[in-house]
DNA sequence: CTACACTGTGAACTATAGTGCACGGTCAAG
DNA sequence: CTTGACCGTGCACTATAGTTCACAGTGTAG
């Protein structure tokens, strides 16, 4: 497919799809057909999917690169790619603890609405 | 207390806490002592503290502000209050959702690289 | 062939959230 | 009164993540 029904199947802007091609985030199809084109498929649906969604969990697009270029590129050996992939485990693990840390203080505050915001407001 | 003092309580750096003050977002007290000093007090330190948790939320400083600001009024019922912090615990809910997916993908990443990669990648 | 939709490029522009710097006034210890 | 820490202002700068624009080539339906 051409970048139009790219743009128009993941919702993001062809100028967006430009913009992560140059910080090698999604690179087409090798051909470019002869007349420069770009060319996708459906893995190039999925991996914008996939950058959406780390997106949305805190990570910048430099790091999202890192982290994929991390499982697909052989030029890593296997203890680096391992070390690479903890690491970003244990950020998610962190984000989780604040998350729940935010899920708890969120609740306080509701109780706290609820009880009519009399006695201590709630502290983070 | 002078803004050395917030900053260092709070973290942020002063430039950070003047650019909250033209954003609107934490006005010192009214004074200013005659010399022009800022002065804060402990209310002061918490808001920093509300900001950076409802920014860790994925809110912009300009709703931060807004849902401050409603807040304060007395412009919102305790009902509207309520829903609005309803809906903020209903995203902190989704994104752990979305964490733990993650986890359990890098979790499948590390196995998979450690079976020497063998077999299916895994897929978010 | 023409019209029009689609694609390419690079550069400039926007928005958000800060950070750093120069320059000058203020305060308090010695 | 001097020195050094502290504070004020404004402006310029950075980083991230896009968006818009002008201009040019390509593809295809009629």
């Amino acid at each position: 497919m051409n970048i139009g029904e790219l743009e128009r199947i993941s919702g993001l802007k062809r100028s967006t799809i430009r913009v992560y091609e140059k910080l090698g985030l999604l690179t087409p199809d090798d051909d470019r057909r002869g007349n420069g084109y770009r060319t996708y498929g459906h893995a190039h649906v999925d991996r914008l999917a996939s950058i959406k969604l780390a997106q949305t969990l805190g990570f910048r697009l430099k790091d999202i690169r890192a982290l994929m270029q991390a499982w697909e590129n052989g030029s890593m050996t296997k203890a680096e790619k391992l070390a690479a992939m903890q690491t970003r485990l244990s950020e998610v693990r962190e984000k989780q603890a604040s998350l729940a840390r935010l899920e708890t203080w969120l609740a306080d505050i509701i109780l706290w609405i609820e009880r009519g915001e009399t006695g201590t407001k709630p502290k983070p």
